[in-house]
DNA sequence: CCTATTATCCTCATTTATGGGGATGGTGAA
DNA sequence: TTCACCATCCCCATAAATGAGGATAATAGG
């Protein structure tokens, strides 16, 4: 028993994988309640797309586009705040970024899980941006950057010509900004924030 | 024009995510000269299905398994050398592992660059293994879970029962091993070779 | 049986890192 | 100007890791 068009919501995927995007369809298809209305490739149209599916959800892929300012995917793109804003990804993705989304969906999720995911989102709009005055300062990042590449603080301390003292510094303060404390957590924050790459390692 | 059945190459896949597995079967059903001829969601009929449907190219999704030992992904499955064996992947994954595979196709592949990719395959039996007497021990593998979680060597010792100073030796052997000294060339080390996951860490 | 590997334990000395405190000068915004 | 933030430097004590030795027992393979 299929339920009317009118009250299906209506589903926008932007997806830059041709086979992810066919899958997708492939499973909103068998599910009952929503539709999709279009899809992409890539975020050219996304604007466009907006205006003429009228989505009531869209699904974004956050690896569609390098997000390395932390901007606002909501307001660069301009989805209006009764769309609701749902990510797909393939593995995993810095959180501040998902943080942005009503619902995450992974490549790895069936149509139950998908369907649970879309029927718990409770648009509500945001009135406030959090303050994220615990970003790191560039020479935190500098720092930061030869930690996760295994210097030790007297290495680094040589390599920037400042003291030792100095750098222990600099680590309690990206300690206490990011609230990692293992050098495992911090290589990974800078992977994810794209401090460091992996062939910087090793 | 399709071509006869008898001629068309038979592609077995083995992908975790239902939704990737769709969209796979959706392209290669516009591929000529290719037909799926089964798919799984997970490696536990792997060898059932080579047999039963005797497949000319095996996809297999790396991720789908936890590699730590660095085994040999076809002589593991027991997958006849006549056989492709054909790597499906999201991002990245270790090139050690991409090395086994006779041709490596991403999520992001068009149908074109599929077929090509597949097309260019020259199945060649490898008679030698390589010597790989390097390979951390089962108990080393924890060792390092626990290291690139962040973990202090006591902690490791009281987590496994063991002495600090054992810990300590397994920390060396592992150095020696992956001539990997620093704590973030290891997580990275960790994170190619599956032995954990972003989510692990932080 | 012998050998290689592994896992376990130990000492000692040295180097690094951590966590707590504090201080100074510069800069830019309210 | 004052205030917040940043980069720089320092002291202290403790905790942790490193590097170089060595040792024993179990186990699996040739």
């Amino acid at each position: 028993m299929q339920l009317d068009n009118k009250v299906k919501k209506r589903i926008l995927l932007i997806e830059p994988s041709l086979m992810v995007c066919k899958g997708f369809a492939h499973i909103v298809d068998d599910m009952i309640g929503y539709q999709l209305v279009a899809t992409s490739l890539n975020v050219g149209r996304l604007q466009e797309q907006i205006v003429s599916a009228r989505p009531d959800i869209v699904v974004f892929n956050p690896q569609i586009m390098s997000l390395q300012h932390r901007t606002s995917i909501r307001s660069f793109f301009n989805i209006p705040s009764e769309m609701a804003l749902v990510a797909l990804v393939y593995s995993f993705v810095d959180e501040w970024i998902l943080s942005q989304f009503d619902a995450v969906l992974t490549v790895n999720d069936d149509q139950t899980q998908i369907v649970h995911k879309l029927s718990g989102i409770k648009r509500t709009v945001n009135t406030s941006v959090k303050s994220e005055n615990e970003e790191l300062s560039e020479r935190e990042n500098e720092i930061l950057e030869c930690i996760v590449k295994g210097m030790t603080n007297k290495e680094i301390a040589e390599k920037h010509f400042i003291s030792i003292h100095t750098v222990i510094t600099h680590r309690k303060n990206i300690v206490r900004k990011t609230g990692i404390k293992s050098v495992s957590g911090l290589t990974v924050y800078a992977l994810l924030n794209n401090i460091i790459t992996y062939e910087d390692i090793e």
